[in-house]
RNA sequence: GGCUCCGUCGCCAAGUGGUAAGGCAAGGGUCUGCAAAAUCCUCAUCCCCGGUUCAAAUCCGGGCGGAGCCUCCA
C-alpha cells in the first residue's frame, strides 16, 4: 500500500517513496524555547508523532530528528528581563517542552540537537555559502544570504521575488544588498551570548540552524521536513535556498528535502493562536485540568493541514469520548480474557491504516474506530450465553483497537488506569473529595438493598447535583465526574 | 496590493468526479426498581450564481463570507 502525503512543494497530494528504500529522515522544525508549548506546539508535534509512528508501523525505518533553536532573539531578552542566564532558561524550557510532549503522548525524537551544539557545522555551512557566491559580509560582523542569487527561491510558498520585494521592509541604514537578504549570521552587540567565527563574533540567524542540523543528522538529502504551515515563508523557503545552495550545484530545491508538510494552526474564535496575539493556553495550563490523551484525541479529529479550533466544551467532549473508548476496551478485556484472538487483523483495522497511508487522515480513523466501538460494544452487552468464537471476536477487537490506536498514540494504557486518571482530572475541576463520594455510594448500596428506594434516590440526587453521575452494574457500583 | 487556504446537518468533522463516514446534541425504542451507561431507529444534497460532464459537495469561472502568510511565530 503506497503511503500519499500532501506536499507543500509539489502543491498536491503524491506518492510517499523513501530516497534510500525502507529507511526514511524526518526533520521537524523544533521550537524556540523562551516559554511553556502551547497547544499549536501540541498539535503540530503530536502529527508528526503520528506521521512517525504509521511510517514505523509500515515497517519503514524512521529516523526522527527534532531540534530545539535555544539561540534567538526571544530569549536572549526574556533572559535579561528576568536577569537569568539565556543559556538556562533556554534549558529550562526545553525540559518543559519534552514533559509536555510526553503528557500528550509524542515519542521522542531520536535526535534532538540543538543549534549552541551547531556551530561548528553551522559557521562550515556560512563559509560554504561564502565561498560559492550565495553570501556576503559587508564587514561589520553580519554575513547575509543573497537572495537574488537563488533562482527557485520562493518556491515552496509560490512567491515571486519581485512581489516579495514591493513589500520588503527596507530600514534605513541597512547594510544588506537586497532588502529581501536575511542573515545568516549576526555580529554580536554587547551583552549578547556569542561566538567565534571567520567574521567576528556573533550568532548565527534563525534560519542556517536547520540547514545545519539536517546536514548534520540526516545527510544533505532527506525525505520529510515538517513545521506549522507559518514556517513555510520565509523559514523554509530560507532553509531550502541555503541548504540547496550550499550542497547542490544543480540547484534544484528537492536536492534538500524531498518532501515538506505543514499543518494548520489552532485557533481561538476562528483566530489563528499565537504569543503574539497573546490568545494561547500553554500545554500546562490545559493538562493541569485535562488528561493528556484527551487533548491528543481532540487533535487528531481534525485533518492535520485543516485549521482547528479550539475551546473547552471541545476538549470536554473529547474527554467524554475518551471514557468511552476505555470503558469499551474494559469491558472487551474482561469478557475476552483468556480468549485467543484470530491472527487476521479485522477489516476495519485495514481501512483505518489505509486512511492513514492517504496523508495522515487521523479523524478518517477515528470515524472507522467509532463504528468498530458501537459494534464491540453490542457484542459484549449481548445477553445469552457466550461461545470461544464471541470471545475471540472480542478479543481480536481489543488487540486491533490497540493496534490501531498505537499507531494514533492512545489507547495504549491499562483502561482502568486510564479511566482513573480522567475521573481524577474531573475531580480537581470539580474540587470533590472522592472519599466523601464512596461513603455516600456506599450508604445509597445500603439503602438499595433495604429496597428504600426513596432514600437510595436521594443520595443519588445529591451526588448528582454535585456532578458525580453513578452507574450500578453487574459488579457494583461505579461513578464519573461531568 | 501579492500569494496560500477554507465555507459540508443545531455543533464538531471526513469525503475532492459516480450519487453525503463518524462523533456530540435532539426525538423515539430496548435494558433498568427508577436511573446512568450501553445499544437500536430517526435526523443534511454540501454558501450563492453560471459553466464543463452521462455524472459535481468534489473540476472551471464569477460572487459573497472567513482565515493565514508576505515581520517573530508550530
Amino acid at each position: 500500500m503506497a503511503i500519499q502525503l500532501h506536499d507543500t512543494l509539489a502543491g498536491e497530494k503524491v506518492e510517499f517513496r523513501p530516497i534510500v528504500p525502507g529507511k526514511v529522515g524526518l526533520y521537524a522544525c523544533g521550537p524556540t524555547v523562551y516559554d511553556h508549548a502551547h497547544l499549536g506546539h501540541a498539535r503540530c508535534y503530536v502529527v508528526w508523532d503520528v506521521v512517525v509512528r504509521h511510517l514505523r508501523a509500515r515497517g519503514l525505518e524512521v529516523k526522527y530528528v527534532r531540534n530545539f533553536t535555544d539561540v534567538d532573539d526571544k530569549i536572549i531578552s526574556r533572559a535579561n528581563e528576568r536577569g537569568e542566564d539565556p543559556a538556562a532558561l533556554a534549558s529550562r524550557f526545553a525540559d518543559s517542552f519534552l514533559e509536555d510532549m510526553d503528557a500528550v503522548g509524542c515519542l521522542r525524537p531520536d535526535a534532538a540537537p540543538r543549534v549552541t551544539g551547531t556551530m561548528p557545522g553551522i559557521v562550515a555551512l556560512i563559509e560554504r555559502l561564502v565561498a560559492r557566491g550565495f553570501a556576503y559580509a559587508p564587514g561589520n560582523g553580519d554575513v547575509y544570504y543573497a537572495v537574488r542569487k537563488f533562482p527557485a527561491y520562493g518556491q515552496l510558498s509560490r512567491r515571486d521575488v519581485d512581489d516579495l520585494r514591493s513589500g520588503a521592509r527596507v530600514e534605513t541604514g541597512d547594510v544588506k544588498r537586497d532588502p529581501l537578504d536575511f542573515a545568516l549570521w549576526k555580529g554580536a552587540k554587547p551583552g549578547e551570548p556569542s561566538w567565534d567565527s571567520p567574521w567576528g563574533k556573533g550568532r548565527p540567524g534563525w534560519h542556517i540552524e536547520c540547514s545545519a542540523m539536517t546536514l548534520e543528522h540526516l545527510g544533505a538529502q532527506f525525505d520529510i521536513h515538517s513545521g506549522g504551515k507559518d514556517l513555510v515563508f520565509p523559514h523554509h523557503s530560507n532553509e531550502i535556498a541555503q541548504s540547496v545552495a550550499a550542497l547542490s550545484d544543480r540547484l534544484d530545491p528537492r536536492d534538500f528535502a524531498r518532501h515538506w508538510m505543514h499543518n494548520g494552526f489552532v485557533e481561538i474564535d476562528q483566530e489563528k493562536m499565537s504569543k503574539s496575539l497573546g490568545n494561547f493556553f500553554t500545554v500546562k495550563d490545559v493538562l493541569q485540568r485535562h488528561d493528556g490523551e484527551a487533548l491528543r484525541l481532540l487533535l487528531l479529529g481534525t485533518h492535520y493541514r485543516n485549521p482547528i479550533n479550539f475551546s473547552d466544551g471541545l476538549l470536554g467532549d473529547a474527554e467524554r469520548r475518551l471514557a468511552y473508548l476505555h470503558e469499551t476496551l474494559e469491558k472487551a478485556d474482561r469478557i475476552a480474557e483468556g480468549a485467543t484472538p484470530d491472527e487476521a487483523a479485522t477489516p476495519w483495522a485495514e481501512a483505518a491504516r489505509a486512511a492513514l497511508d492517504d496523508d495522515f487522515n487521523t479523524a478518517a480513523v477515528l470515524g472507522i474506530l467509532a463504528e468498530a466501538f458501537t459494534a464491540a460494544n453490542a457484542d459484549a452487552d449481548r445477553k445469552g450465553k457466550r461461545t470461544p468464537a464471541d470471545r475471540a471476536a472480542l478479543a481480536r477487537f481489543a488487540r486491533d483497537a490497540r493496534s490501531v490506536g498505537g499507531e494514533l498514540g492512545i489507547l495504549q494504557r491499562p483502561p482502568a488506569q486510564a479511566l482513573l486518571a480522567l475521573r481524577g482530572k474531573a475531580v480537581v475541576r470539580r474540587g470533590l473529595d472522592p472519599a466523601l463520594v464512596e461513603a455516600r455510594i456506599a450508604e445509597r448500596a445500603e439503602a438499595r438493598r433495604a429496597k428504600d428506594f426513596a432514600r437510595s434516590d436521594a443520595v443519588r440526587d445529591e451526588l448528582l447535583s454535585l456532578g458525580v453521575t453513578i452507574q450500578d452494574g453487574p459488579s457494583g457500583t461505579s461513578w464519573k465526574v461531568e
